[in-house]
DNA sequence: CTGTTAGCGCCTTCAG
DNA sequence: CTGAAGGCGCTAACAG
């Protein structure tokens, strides 16, 4: 990241097995016009001839001409892509996103760049978006679901439109978010009127906005309903913390309902509460979030809440074209998302 | 694809945003050089004298220079970015061979653009690579499980070099892939081992190179086991098909022992026995294929032939990096690795 | 060891 | 409506 580059493959081992592609000059011979005269049919720009036209596109096709961006980007300083850092994406929800992201910005006419980070640092996310800079990326969403990824996203020169999204509903950036408080309210208050006299909590690890928002949202439920709030259990997300801490949850009769903080740690507990012998959702009832799709065919089918994530993806990509439109200093937007509760079969009513 | 661009924003709406980026004339003027003596140190070459190196990292760091890669770009006509064609990148497998190869790419000092398709068609797969080239990227790694889209994919013009992965083991392009034949006979012969009669079949549906070769595997192991081969259940690689056929296999008493083409339509397959009341090993014992996260954590834990999806994706950066060495007509190195069975319980013996 | 010169392919500005 | 000139930021080739 200081501006040296790390070495590369000599040139010498790609060269001549590229045979050198044509160029705006080589249209422009061809159809009998000036370099420049290609340039404005490539741009689509007024003032050129119908049948010059024609001219220039048919010798393009002939030649099987492409533009070359390096050459656009240099004098343009436009380089017409946008770039993504994320963490986790392995993962459905991340992956998600990522996806809606690269289909969104291809309709508005960008490439995608992705620097994935594997460490929730600070300084991983800049050097991701160190490199990205180093492209000349015109914008940058970042899918970083954790506090300091996000700090650090905020410390992004100016001269990036930066953007964020799964990222919670309280960041300094322009983001995409879905309302974590609202999905677990909605939860935790259908766990609660199925007769439960109060509904336990696995969550997800400190420093993800996503996991504070929905143990706040949890909590605030139960206490509008007057129900008392057992301790909240932390987990990873992952189906392994979500089963170690489902073993806690199974030994105690007097748990009966769990609001889970994914759909992963979701299917660890149904496997602990059904190993030792609890009955779902007869002896107890959970639900998850997220919706994964693996969700309607766990045992019993899971209900959660679900989160469009390839729409937020999407989303990401329209709120970066109109920050674009906005002057310089002007309010960071926010886009919400409400998710819905699918009720399935692991939180029906016994009775 | 015709090469006239895309209408874009107007540069007015970001102009001005951009706070011109220090150029390396500025660091040669501040470090008291010529800018081709930064370039020399920028680029790590030899003669340049220790302390006049130094100025120039420190004039470098003073500014917070960054190399332009656009300009960069033009003049070696090496863009340094290798672009990723990639489909049903939301799934474990698709999405951790991508999170390979972005680590490995950017391990070996390349960039890496993203073209997700959303139909398997070749004329998608072609966009996508014609995108890609129009970035001059130097090579494509294609992460496209379907013949048509492998097909596609052979025909990209010869100056970039393509690898494949994840695309079975029978591509016409190099590619590094896992042995799906060797992984599916393993399973088989488990299967078979634990005293059941024959192996019953969910695979993947038809024109997916993974899913015939496990299917061909299969066939296989039973063949020569002399056990009788039934028919063949062809899913789509999810949990719903899996649900869904697994109906119809928990329906005939004669199913002991199921092998699936992967752990998705496996848990599908979990469930529906589980609601038809049979017991998993006792009664059935269930096999699936990627071991994916969540596998472990299945009612009853899944066994699974487990591969290396991220692994295969920087392997892929690796072949991508011996092509490179190679004189053009070469024949294509290919990478094939061999899967490892997990035994867990929902294949124990009953004994 | 360091500087100078000449483009890379394209777009912007200004002439015609 | 079309063409000519100039330069984007950088690197290769050659001087010195």
């Amino acid at each position: 990241m200081d501006g040296v580059l790390p070495p590369r493959i000599p040139v010498s081992a790609v060269d001549g097995r590229r045979p050198r592609a044509p160029v705006m000059m080589d249209v422009a011979r061809l159809a009998g016009v000036s370099h420049q005269t290609v340039s404005r049919v490539v741009n689509s720009h007024a003032n050129v001839r119908a049948e010059t036209r024609q001219r220039v596109l048919d010798a393009m096709r002939e030649l099987n001409y492409q533009p070359n961006s390096a050459a656009r980007t240099l004098v343009t300083r436009r380089s017409n892509t946008i770039g993504i850092v994320t963490v986790d994406s392995t993962l459905f929800g991340p992956a998600s996103m990522v996806y809606g992201v690269e289909q969104a910005a291809r309709a508005a006419g960008y490439f995608v760049s992705v620097a994935s980070i594997n460490t929730l640092t600070q300084r991983a996310v800049r050097d991701a978006v160190s490199r990205l800079e180093e492209q000349s990326v015109e914008g940058i969403v970042g899918v970083v679901p954790h506090d300091e990824a996000v700090h650090a996203l905020v410390a992004v020169p100016s001269g990036v439109i930066t953007v964020a999204v799964g990222v919670g509903s309280g960041a300094a950036v322009p983001f995409v978010g879905v309302d974590n408080v609202a999905g677990a309210v909605v939860a935790t208050r259908h766990l609660l009127a199925q007769g439960h006299r109060t509904v336990h909590h696995i969550g997800g690890p400190v420093g993800y906005p996503d996991a504070r928002e929905r143990r706040q949202g949890w909590r605030r439920a139960l206490t509008e309903a007057g129900a008392p709030t057992p301790d909240a259990l932390t987990g990873d997300w992952s189906a392994r913390s979500g089963y170690d801490l489902g073993r806690v949850l199974a030994a105690d009769r007097a748990v009966t309902a769990v609001f889970c903080g994914n759909d992963q740690m979701a299917l660890g507990l149904l496997r602990a509460l059904f190993e030792s012998g609890r009955r779902i959702p007869a002896d107890v009832s959970v639900v998850g979030f997220d919706d994964v799709p693996e969700a309607a065919y766990m045992i019993p089918p899971l209900s959660t809440v679900k989160q469009d994530f390839t729409e937020m993806g999407r989303l990401s990509i329209d709120l970066f074209v109109r920050m674009l439109g906005r002057p310089p200093g002007s309010d960071p937007v926010r886009i919400l998302l409400t998710p819905t509760l699918i009720p399935r079969v692991s939180s029906r009513s016994a009775a």
